[in-house]
DNA sequence: CCTCGAATGATAACGGTGTTAACATACGAG
DNA sequence: CTCGTATGTTAACACCGTTATCATTCGAGG
């Protein structure tokens, strides 16, 4: 049974509000990002607000204008946030298994899910909330790679012990996500509980789920 | 190569406004449901507004709350009938690889990735735009059953012929689920055409995707 | 056929939200 | 010290969800 590890955001971000008297800021954007953050992760996806943001802020409720272009530039923020919290939270998880792939592999897949139920407001903003369209945010579309780039080098050194398949990185790597990302995505959407299927333990369902996957990576049985 | 075919609506429902000079419309609550549709499929999920369902009917904007306690009543239709729908076009996709099991869990596959592919914003409403707590609708409940069960039945089925290991097949297809459901959500977010991988092909995908996870889900190799 | 309660639609209003324009203040380079 | 610019405020607009109140129509029972 492998230790259960609780997501937590690497610094602390205090949302600190307008020095009062004070008619500027100091950081505003920053300020911003982190009242959505509180927003998103204690209110939900419904209370993340421009203008809530900045009433948590002590700030008029136009201010944020000065810093994001509209809603969705904030939304965008907010994804890439989580996004790169959660690429940290893969690598923690990973750290132990260096020297075992295959281990490597299912530890992935189960910090995947362990995060997004741990965050699902926050998860499902990550993959909702933004445009399909992202070239418009290149930092969006590194942070994505971000997450990415570790399925792909954990598949690479499975390859490079035999324990996988030789096609395409990136390709494989694209299968595994889906896998993880879809039993990820039916937990925040309350599918699981209702299937009869182990109402609370997430990582459980993960490991099997990431077990079928990883055979249906390896090499072909002859 | 498989056929292409394009996931269609089975009756076409043609949003009839409210005749002029009458005042009751006739059957306002499957015409707005109608709107709905026609909304979230031609101008996208923030589109889709009581107000504007009403307006498109030449209807008072209060008249939904007749018919819809609120706006997530009106969500839960839209995602119901994309539901029965989608389990629609699964069931034509599978149809004719009825004496193959392994095919026709194939075909299942693609036909799910295919569906969202074609109806992006209607799939996302299915899965996201809904409450987590669906114990409130009970049919909404049945309708995702009813695609689940057409996963479980193929599962089963190669079960049968000893395609698929033994184990709970709920449990299995709950892994299969999450593979395309994860596929399809990834491919409408936008995600697959960034990783350079096949920029307009998500069936060719979902079939390499669908294969792994068949293979994922065989008997052990001896 | 008539009556009358119930069902359905219309009108108007409230608060909340995204967004913008016009104005006020503070910062920082020269 | 000065002044352009960045940043924050105020006020307003349009749109949305939602509700209360009023108007019209339907249909069951006489």
């Amino acid at each position: 049974m492998p230790e259960e590890k609780q997501p937590k955001r690497p610094r602390a971000r205090p949302v600190q509000k307008k020095p009062v008297g004070r008619y500027h800021h100091g950081d505003l954007r920053r300020a911003l990002l982190g009242a959505a953050l509180v927003l998103v992760e204690r209110e939900g996806k419904a209370a993340l607000t421009l203008r809530a943001a900045a009433r948590l802020l002590g700030v008029s409720e136009a201010a944020p204008y000065r810093h994001f272009a509209d809603k969705e530039a904030l939304l965008v923020a907010v994804a890439e946030d989580g996004l790169r919290t959660l690429a940290t939270f893969l690598r923690e998880a990973a750290a132990p298994h260096e020297a075992e792939p295959a281990r490597r592999f299912q530890a992935l897949g189960v910090a995947y899910v362990t995060f997004a139920t741990v965050h699902p407001a926050h998860f499902r903003v990550m993959f909702t909330a933004v445009p399909a369209e992202q070239s418009a945010y290149p930092s969006l579309a590194e942070a994505y790679e971000g997450v990415f780039s570790l399925l792909i080098d954990a598949i690479v050194a499975c390859q490079h012990r035999g324990l996988v398949r030789k096609s395409d990185p990136r390709a494989l790597a694209l299968a595994a996500w889906s896998t993880v990302h879809g039993l990820a995505d039916l937990v925040v959407g309350g599918q699981v509980p209702r299937l009869g299927l182990d109402p609370a333990n997430p990582a459980q369902l993960a490991a099997m789920v990431t077990e079928r996957l990883f055979v249906g990576l390896s090499l072909p049985a002859k």
